[in-house]
DNA sequence: AAAACATATCAAAATTATTTGATTTAACTG
DNA sequence: CAGTTAAATCAAATAATTTTGATATGTTTT
């Protein structure tokens, strides 16, 4: 089982890479398919796949079989979560306490 | 000089890596000192440094000089910059384009 | 059912990130 | 000023991620 650490490391990865950071964007667009992905980014077809799959997996991007054709869009509950972790992580947990340390 | 993606990229590197995530949930505590940070995560002088680099360099971090000893807190600013982006880079961009491909 | 197509998966290679130990830098201490 | 200490930097080793090309899977078309 991964810890909490790993689990929410997940969530940022779609947000540290180049590339899908490009992809992001070309979904704030809207719904994309793969293949209008694939002729707008400097990937190949099992690079895209890739990159995809990680983007899934953070909760960020959602996908839509339909026939043989992978839709792809950006996850409102997904990236909700992600603000709502983001200023989790970053927030003082209650009573800031006083660190005595480094005594000369 | 760094693209757009690059550098928005590097402000997630902070919450990508699950010993960094440590860090920041020892600092949601307060402010701390490399010695503190240093006797409490499973980390090396010289790979907490590199850590600590990357979190500052992130803007989620503020490093504070004391004589010899290193403070570091949680910037507000830089997590509320982060917030924003992320809500910016998950966000439909206005008229959210109808994509029309994969025409069977 | 065979051919064509979209995407996923796999394995190897290439690249990048992280760890580790040694050294350096800078600040304090006696 | 010599010795000590905290933290940064460097280089080498290790580990993880990303890219690439080949193959597999599943769907549609003929």
């Amino acid at each position: 089982m991964a810890t909490v650490y790993e689990e929410n490391a997940k969530v940022f990865k779609a947000f540290c890479d180049e590339k899908r950071l490009k992809i992001l964007e070309l979904l704030r667009g809207g719904e994309k398919c793969a293949c209008v992905l694939l002729e707008q980014l400097d990937l190949g077809q099992s690079g895209l796949s890739y990159h995809m799959k990680i983007l899934v997996e953070s909760g960020i991007v959602e996908s839509r079989q339909e026939g043989k054709w992978t839709h792809y869009q950006i996850s409102t509950k997904g990236s909700a979560r992600a603000v709502d972790l983001l200023k989790q992580l970053t927030t003082p947990s209650v009573p800031a306490e006083k660190t005595i340390c480094c005594k000369k």
